[in-house]
RNA sequence: GCGGAAGUGGCUCAGUUGGUAGAGCAUCACCUUGCCAAGGUGAGGGUCGCGGGUUCGAGUCCCGUCUUCCGCUCCA
């Protein structure tokens, strides 16, 4: 998930989100996907943490992304490298010294600049640019509205931290700031261990950290977050074919799994607004309560990171191609996607409110498979124990398959509510007829239709009903 | 980081001119009911974001601080 800008161009508005980020922020605590980070101590900034619902979730749309990417294919495999690198990796990334960039601060209107953007400054070598009494002795002003500048401050967007119990400056290190440089770094390693040919892809689903300005919007842009990435190598002829073949496989995967397709849009990015590793990217955006914001970038990097890497490092970073006898640095399509940001778009789509008698009823049209619960046992009768117990039975054996739950504390309309709201897709019924036909009522959530099924052929039902919508 | 607004039980909120907190929903228990949020009784849960000040006394006034939201800025 490299972040560019995704301000969203002027238009019409193809629609609404589906409910306000309170209602949505509301649920999730209530309900358990979501908490604020440290909550006792007041919380802190852009951190949530992931309830036993959420975490249920985020596992599933892991799950389900590693599935699409690596389990079902033969060209893409998995690696999971550390959130602690070696420096220079940073330094080599770019990453050190576009996310250190010396800022000063209007002291009127309170505008942001770069220092080395400033008019006045273009011959500066980088010791003047760290002096801290620098815009006194250049004299430099607001260009917007000439008021007096603060001395210049680094904002970098790494996190840092110390390698080793002595605090020295030898030692820092960073958290890492996107997981796509694990992948790069090991390109030799996995080409060689697993014997990929080109085009080959290696997956990736781990923690990052960034000191965003401006974290917020729930879950949106936090400070620390999870990614799922995927660095696809390509001969560089084949490079721009690839990235027309994984744009609309991305977009689909969210489709796919619930995501309604008018609040989804691809966005090219503009010259100007291109990172400096890329030759071309799309965003897959989703309509947010808070706009149009990307949900992944698939981006075509050219042979920026492994040259990169090739010369800092002094590594051969060359892939022989054994069909034409070419040595070539392979180009490299990303598609960079956010774990958080994809299950908090999985959890607001699903979102639904329906007038039932003057009630709102609220439920979650979660995808089957994404679902934190696939089915709910529930008993109609719990005055009698041989119900109960068989209840117990049936959730045991479901148990050894699927996530699934009891629960007798109210009556079984507000018990199907219940599961409703979290978005569990089945209910099984045990009543007093099921005592003498070992039969159970499943009742499905978005049909709202029931069929009566025997006690054996339970799990097997439900397990071919997941089966029957798995995308 | 700047400006504005806000911060009362799990959620949504009420708290009059300052006198040591209430409601609805939710949760739990019991009774009743028994297929789509029924009813009854009862219970638990907040010292009002945090710290300090003024006052005989502050949720209610003042200062600081933290957090959130909106705008700006920033943003690989």
């Amino acid at each position: 998930m490299t972040t560019t800008s995704t301000q969203s161009p002027p238009g019409p508005d193809p629609g609404p989100a589906v409910a306000d980020l309170d209602t949505i922020v509301s649920l999730s605590k209530r309900r358990g996907f979501i908490f604020p980070s440290s909550e006792i101590y007041g919380g802190i900034n852009a951190v949530w943490d992931y309830g036993p619902l959420g975490v249920e979730l985020k596992n599933n749309v892991k799950r389900a992304w590693w599935r699409a990417m690596v389990q079902e294919r033969d060209d893409i495999v998995g690696l999971d490298a550390g959130i602690l690198m070696h420096p220079q990796v940073w330094v080599t990334s770019g990453h050190v010294g576009s996310f250190a960039d010396p800022m000063v601060e209007c002291q009127t209107d309170h505008r942001r600049f770069r220092l080395d953007e400033l008019p006045g400054t273009e011959n500066l070598t980088a010791s003047d640019l760290a002096d801290p009494g620098i815009v006194e002795k250049l004299g430099l002003k607001c260009p917007v509205d000439g008021g007096p500048l603060s001395a210049p401050r680094r904002f970098n967007l790494m996190f840092k931290t110390h390698m080793g119990p002595v605090e020295d400056d030898a030692a820092v290190i960073y958290l890492r700031p996107e997981t796509a440089q694990g992948s790069y770094v090991n390109f030799k390693n996995v080409q060689g261990a697993s014997r990929k040919k080109l085009p080959f892809g290696i997956a990736q689903i781990g923690k990052s950290f960034r000191n965003e300005i401006s974290p917020g919007n729930f879950v949106f842009r936090m400070r620390e977050f999870e990614q799922m990435e995927m660095q696809y190598f390509v001969r560089p002829d084949d490079a721009a074919a690839q990235f027309e073949t994984w744009l609309p496989r991305r977009f689909e995967w969210y489709a796919q799994y619930g995501v309604a397709r008018e609040r989804l849009r691809t966005r090219e990015h503009r010259p100007d607004e291109l990172a400096h590793y890329a030759k071309k990217a799309v965003d897959v955006e989703y309509r947010f309560p808070f706009g149009w914001k990307e949900l992944e970038g698939v981006h075509n990097r050219g042979d920026f990171d492994l040259s990169r890497h090739a010369e800092a490092s002094g590594e051969n970073l060359e892939y022989f191609d054994p069909a034409t006898g070419e040595h070539l640095i392979p180009w490299i399509v990303e598609t960079a996607a956010g774990a958080d940001r994809a299950a908090f778009t999985f959890l607001i789509d699903a979102y639904r409110e329906d007038e039932v008698r003057g009630e709102t009823r609220v439920s979650l049209a979660l995808h089957p498979e994404l679902a934190p619960y696939k089915v709910a046992v529930l008993p109609l009768l719990k005055k009698r124990p041989e119900i109960v117990e068989l209840c117990q039975r049936i959730l045991v054996d479901l148990k050894r398959d699927l996530m699934a739950v009891y629960d007798d504390t109210a009556a079984i309309g507000k018990l199907y509510r219940r599961q409703d709201e979290i978005g569990t897709p089945w209910c099984v019924t045990v009543d007093v007829d099921s005592l003498e036909d070992r039969a159970v009522t499943v009742r499905d959530r978005d049909s709202m239709t029931q069929e009566r099924i025997p006690v054996e052929g339970v799990k097997r039902a439900i397990l071919d009903r997941m089966e029957a919508v798995r995308p």
